[in-house]
DNA sequence: AGAGGTTCTCGGGCGC
DNA sequence: TGCGCCCGAGAACCTC
């Protein structure tokens, strides 16, 4: 599900809803995806009776932090947060809940059980796994056209496995990357050292627009993703190569394609996209 | 049936 | 031989 964009708007519609309510308890039914600290018991005690300050993001990454903790949680593929009654029955995939001190809950529900949550003491956060080796943001002074170009020269990677690590910026996903490579006119396998001066304006442009578009329309709906909510978001409609695979390039109009790159699904047009070697 | 929006870990290959 | 880095493959889990 969450790339940068889907995050952001989880990050805005959570903090509406549970902004300024206290933790009374906390029940965890998948102890695993508490990565820090290890025991469980710890977690759960250090929270309660902490109050929700305030709402940020990290990449994918979501900071819930109270008076005295940061909560990092990644949702990885399918991981949602939503408010609930307390009377309200809730299913097999809900795998921690937030009990607040009034008739409310917090429940994180993850299919695959992929989601993770490390706390920290505030201020500790970003010096901590998983925060601490990740790249700029792709909205900050730090993203300079620059700073992609010394990325892209010292790596033997193709161009989207290398935009793929979160370690070079933070924010792209599948989805993503594909939409900003068809519209920097890039080929996914083009090794990243091979890029032109050109082609890396363009291509840090397109990031950077491509995100932010994605962003005011709430984000990407593609199979499950809904923000905290319950709302869909609409930049799908805008995608113009993710899951088009046989239809015609709104560009040239000829087919698009999907092969797999880096082991991921990766949509392309092979006109508007050369390999050139 | 196999792929799926993510990222961590592991092991092979390479250079020093 | 050893170490460290870089990279790709596989794994974590469930649904359709």
């Amino acid at each position: 599900m969450p790339e940068l964009p889907e995050v952001e708007t989880v990050r805005k519609t959570l903090t509406k809803l549970i902004l300024d309510k206290t933790i009374e308890n906390i029940t965890v039914y998948w102890p695993k995806i508490i990565k820090n600290p290890l025991e469980v018991e710890q977690f759960i005690d250090a929270l309660k009776g902490e109050r929700i300050v305030d709402i940020g993001r990290r990449g994918k990454f979501l900071i819930i932090y109270t008076k005295k903790y940061a909560l990092v949680s990644h949702l990885r593929m399918e991981g949602k947060y939503g408010l609930y009654q307390k009377s309200e029955p809730f299913d097999k995939h809900t795998h921690v809940i937030f009990h607040f001190t009034d008739d409310t809950e917090l429940r994180y529900r993850d299919v695959r059980k992929f989601g993770t949550m490390h706390l920290y003491v505030k201020g500790e956060e970003f010096a901590r796994e998983p925060l601490v080796h990740l790249g700029p943001e792709p909205f900050s002074a730090d993203f300079t056209v620059d700073y992609l170009q010394t990325k892209l020269s010292k790596t033997n990677r193709k161009v989207k496995p290398a935009l793929l690590d979160q370690k070079l910026l933070v924010g792209l996903g599948n989805i993503y990357v594909d939409e900003t490579l068809f519209r920097a006119g890039i080929h996914p396998e083009r090794l990243a050292s091979s890029l032109t001066k050109k082609e890396i304006f363009l291509l840090h442009r397109e990031i950077v627009a491509t995100l932010s578009e994605a962003v005011e329309k709430g984000g990407s709906t593609i199979r499950s993703y809904v923000n905290s909510q319950g709302e869909i978001g609409m930049f799908q409609l805008e995608l113009l190569v993710y899951g088009r695979k046989d239809e015609e390039c709104k560009r040239c109009g000829r087919t698009l394609i999907k092969t797999t790159v880096g082991g991921r699904g990766t949509h392309y047009c092979p006109h508007c996209q050369k390999l050139k070697l």
